[in-house]
DNA sequence: CAGTGAGCGAGCTTCCGCTTGACTT
């Protein structure tokens, strides 16, 4: 073998493969092949913080084979990404493989495209040393933040806990977010709202003031039954509107979200069977260039599907600092291709991306803003209505980018009109409108501001969400809106009305929530940690890594000038700050007289009886789903005590009601039934009954046959994940294309002989 | 599967970024 190239992706490798000939091979690292164990620190901070590499375990086979290729080839091209995280990759490769300098060569390339390789083989260089070392003094940066601050959690707040760079200030937004909430004031006003008609075309006109009271409103719209109204002014504007970037990771996961619902996992999950599928170029990229073949293939499709004048070819600069732009921004391989194989949502990200590509290539869109004033014969005030035409389609005839604005007016066509034309009102309404607070935050929209704050990259925006939710700092949940009352006041040809209106407010769509443990390990951080729980950390110390990888900064003296102090502050918090539990004392239980206490426990949050020290020992019982230690009363906190409860019997056996893990529940004779949406504390007898019933017979439904083979009970069952066999606590699979009720004793116990014992996958062995 | 919350002390937990599977019964 002549030539050994190394990338990072698989589906680069096989790539690449075909664009450079039979003399190379291609192979991939499958990212990086070294890290710091994560068992230990791993890094001497008393050693110029000497980092202790290894090769983790399911990389050794990897690493053995490239090494083994790498000795029988002539050249070794090191081909990862363009970024310090690339140069990293091909530095630990150079060091794990052993490879010697004259027969290593470092390439690099933004596109996959025929010519960037050649180009690139064309022009190789060596491993850019400070480029390495800004890398790895991010790695240790985040080691020794993530390694330290941890067990300070595990000692004042809870075990299990964790902090870092990027995740305690991801929670910090949130838990931000949620008190802009919880203190917002709401205010009211009336908003008056006309509706003209001109030759039997409406169109409707908000006035210019909002009043403070009903009064007011009833006041004027009253005097508009005698008012006369005329256009007294008619502004006509041409305007224009120009289409979005192509899609980097971030924008992709906003737009996946706000068009078609997609969480930000789902949407890396689909780009990425459409990456592999050869459909689009690399999902995690926060670029947003596109190589020349893609502009040429961009016009060349635009100009067959909508003609020449809707074509404009327009090259994107990435406006994000800390934009590394290893790549392209993410784009449909082949223009002209617009089916993928895969399911609806394959189709759907896959035509978003399509569109939001061909979109970016195309022409403005040519508006008329139209602005009508009417004014009010015996009043001061006056209504405007803003219309818009569009006079040519441009990229709006494939894509318009959404918005998170929830509240945006539509703007539509107003009819045509003269100054000085006299208006008829049908009707005019005044309606109480609410300021709303400001909005929490959706995965995505957290990954915008994220990325804002130059915060995470793209392939860490998807999994810094998952584990802030693993942690339990961060709930995602939709929750249902409450009724508000509003005022209306209407005139139309019956003259005026008055009355109250009901609106639901608040309801939430899968949106992120802060936990009580997210709040108090949140506030704990910023008390004591506040540099590193500063929004600017992360662009300050990107700022020196820049310095380092211009060799303008040895990157040991960096980590030093942080880490000295940052050690310093930890062991000063262990030593003296107390345990963070954000306990509120909530009164005096008066049957015992003894206090109340709401606050975080080892086990979550719990609201207490009594104090630790005394002699009569406290009594405890945890908050339930959807109570919060900063919310909870002390009545609410007294009823938890009440149970479990007896609530009678059924069969001669006793229905007990509680709240576990998992929990409200009815226990009948030694089996659980959960009680759902009910209360546990105003659940009646018959509602109980009919829950065991119920479950009954979803027992009975899921089983599809059993068998007896000596005292062995064989039972063929419907499971979440589709039929399969149950004996005692094992189960086994059925073939796909085999009928469930057709099984026989004996097919069964054949499927289970063929399938035997197989090691079990525990949650552990997983990551 | 349906608590626990003191204190003792063992041993465990934890970061961010680069990549894909294997496989849920």
């Amino acid at each position: 073998m002549k030539n050994l190239v190394i990338v990072e992706s698989p589906a680069k490798a096989k790539t690449i493969e075909g664009f450079l000939g039979k003399d190379f091979t291609v192979k991939s690292s499958f990212g990086h092949i070294r890290d710091l164990p994560s068992k230990k620190l791993s890094v001497d901070v008393d050693n110029n913080y000497k980092p202790d590499y290894v090769i983790p375990k399911d990389k050794e086979n990897l690493v053995k084979e490239l090494r083994k290729l790498s000795k029988e080839a002539d050249m070794v091209w090191l081909a990862s990404d363009e970024d310090r995280e690339g140069e990293a990759i091909s530095w630990h490769l150079q060091e794990a493989l052993g490879l010697k300098t004259e027969k290593t060569k470092r390439i690099v390339f933004h596109e996959i495209t025929k010519s960037a390789i050649l180009n690139a083989v064309e022009n190789p260089r060596s491993i850019n040393v400070d480029l390495v070392n800004a890398q790895q003094a991010r790695r240790i940066l985040d080691r020794l933040v993530g390694y330290e601050l941890s067990p300070v959690l595990w000692k004042k707040v809870k075990p299990n806990l964790s902090a870092g760079r990027v995740q305690s200030v991801s929670v910090r937004l949130i838990v931000e977010r949620e008190r802009e909430v919880e203190s917002f004031k709401s205010v009211s006003a009336f908003r008056v709202v006309a509706f003209f008609d001109v030759n039997g075309m409406e169109f409707k006109a908000e006035l210019s003031k909002r009043f403070d009271t009903i009064e007011e409103a009833r006041k004027f719209i009253s005097d508009c039954q005698n008012a006369e109204f005329s256009v007294s002014d008619l502004q006509k504007k041409p305007a224009k509107r120009t289409p979005a970037a192509p899609f980097t990771t971030s924008t992709l996961q906003q737009e996946a979200s706000r068009k078609l619902g997609f969480g930000v996992t789902r949407t890396m999950r689909i780009a990425q069977d459409l990456y592999e599928q050869g459909k689009i170029t690399y999902m995690r990229t926060d670029s947003v260039n596109l190589s020349d073949l893609a502009l040429n293939a961009a016009k060349e499709e635009i100009e067959k599907l909508y003609g020449a004048e809707f074509s404009q070819t327009r090259k994107f600069s990435s406006k994000s600092k800390g934009a590394q732009e290893a790549h392209e921004a993410i784009r449909p391989t082949y223009m002209s291709e617009q089916k993928v194989a895969g399911d609806a949502a394959h189709q759907r990200l896959y035509d978003l991306i399509w569109k939001r590509t061909i979109a970016s290539q195309m022409a403005d869109a040519q508006l008329e803003r139209t602005t009508i004033s009417v004014a009010v014969s015996n009043s001061d005030l006056g209504f405007s209505a803003q219309g818009e035409v569009i006079k040519f389609e441009g990229f709006l005839k494939v894509y318009l980018e959404g918005t998170d604005d929830e509240a945006e007016d539509q703007k539509g066509i107003l009819p045509n009109v003269s100054v000085g034309q006299q208006l008829v009102a049908k009707k005019i309404e005044g309606s109480e409108r609410f300021s709303s607070p400001p909005a929490r935050y959706t995965e995505a929209s957290l990954v915008k501001k994220l990325e804002e704050l130059g915060i995470g990259r793209p392939s860490t925006y998807a999994p810094t969400i998952s584990t802030i939710i693993a942690r339990n700092y961060v709930l995602k949940e939709s929750r249902e809106g409450q009724e508000r009352k509003y005022g209306y006041v209407l005139l139309d040809e019956n003259g005026i009305t008055e009355e109250t209106r009901t609106e639901v407010a608040g309801a939430e769509k899968q949106k992120l929530f802060p936990t009580d443990i997210g709040k108090v390990v949140t506030d704990f951080l910023v008390e004591n940690f506040g540099e590193i729980l500063n929004y600017n950390f992360t662009a300050q110390v990107e700022k020196e890594f820049d310095e380092i990888a211009e060799g303008q900064k040895e990157w040991t003296s960096m980590i030093d000038g942080f880490y000295k102090p940052f050690h310093k502050t930890t062991v000063y918090t262990e030593e003296n700050s107390e345990r963070a539990t954000g306990e509120r004392l909530l009164g005096v239980d008066p049957k015992s007289g003894r206090n109340v206490y709401a606050r975080l426990g080892r086990f979550g949050p719990m609201v207490q009886i009594g104090e630790a020290d005394n002699e009569e020992k406290p009594k405890f019982s945890s908050l339930q789903a959807g109570q919060s230690l900063e919310e909870i009363s002390l009545e609410e906190a007294l009823d938890l005590f009440k149970l479990p409860r007896e609530i009678g019997e059924f069969e001669g056996e006793t229905l007990l009601i509680g709240v576990g893990k998992f929990g409200p529940y009815v226990r009948h004779n030694k089996s659980f039934v959960s009680l759902g949406s009910e209360d546990p504390l105003s659940i009646t007898r018959e509602k109980a009954i009919e829950l065991i019933e119920t479950k009954r017979e979803e027992i009975k439904k899921a089983l599809i046959s059993e068998f007896t083979d000596g005292d062995t009970v064989i039972q063929v069952k419907n499971g979440r994940f589709g039929p399969y066999i149950a004996v005692g606590k094992k189960n086994y699979k059925i073939p796909k294309g085999t009928e469930p009720e057709s099984l026989s004793l004996e097919d069964c116990k054949e499927l289970i002989i063929k399938q035997g014992d197989k090691p079990k996958r525990t949650a552990k062995s997983r990551k």
